[in-house]
DNA sequence: CCCTGATTCGC
DNA sequence: GCGAATCAGG
């Protein structure tokens, strides 16, 4: 694979937005994220540091303050060359936060839990619908053992898909999700019945 | 252990 | 120019 100049133009616009280089290299796909690391580099892109020998910065790349702000007007090109086939589906809310989620996704996998219809604490759902808008809505085949395996949405639809967000270490959820997911027993107390 | 980016250096 | 190997930090 060679940096076409698509490419190059696609890394770019990821490493401004300040997606990470693994991800960036998924995202281009054929490259490893020290292709993607050394093509940064040599595009004069990367932070400005200058430590021999090695380590470099230690959390600047971390920090993203907002260099947002570029236009990209490109005369007569294509817009958005999406080799990408992602099925954009944002059109409705869907959002159906996590109350209503049917758990009946194919078999394979770790499976979901269900924060079953009992009360979670109202904080850990704030917490989840908010990173939900965060998700990087991978699909099942997408998921790694290090990406939050939380289903969002209804299987039996289009809008459905897996959180995506790096797990919080050793369990199957980035963390907000595991908030929901393992309730401390305290929320979950008897429902007296 | 997982991850991150940075640098080096043979190709 | 490229990127794997290596380094260094979290």
């Amino acid at each position: 694979m060679s940096w076409s100049d698509e490419r190059v133009e696609l890394l770019k616009k990821l490493w401004g937005e300040g997606q990470s280089a693994s991800q960036i290299a998924k995202e281009l796909g054929g490259v490893t994220r020290n292709a993607v690391i050394g093509k940064v580099h040599r595009l004069g892109l990367s932070n400005r540091n200058g430590s021999g020998g090695g380590a470099a910065s230690e959390s600047a790349a971390k920090a993203k303050p907002a260099p947002k702000a570029e236009a990209k007007a490109k005369p007569a090109a294509k817009p958005a060359p999406k080799p990408d086939p992602k099925p954009a589906a944002e059109e409705k809310p869907a959002a159906a936060p996590v109350s209503r989620v049917k758990q009946i996704i194919p078999a394979g996998q770790p499976l979901p839990p269900q924060p079953s219809a009992n009360e979670i604490d109202p904080e850990a759902l704030a917490k989840v619908s908010e990173i939900e808008k965060k998700a990087k809505k991978l699909t099942l085949m997408e998921l790694t053992e290090r990406t939050c395996k939380w289903p969002v949405g209804d299987p039996a639809t289009e809008d459905f898909w897996f959180c995506g967000l790096p797990v919080q270490s050793g369990k199957p959820y980035c963390e907000a999700h595991v908030g929901v997911a393992f309730q401390p027993m305290s929320s979950r107390r008897d429902r007296k019945r």
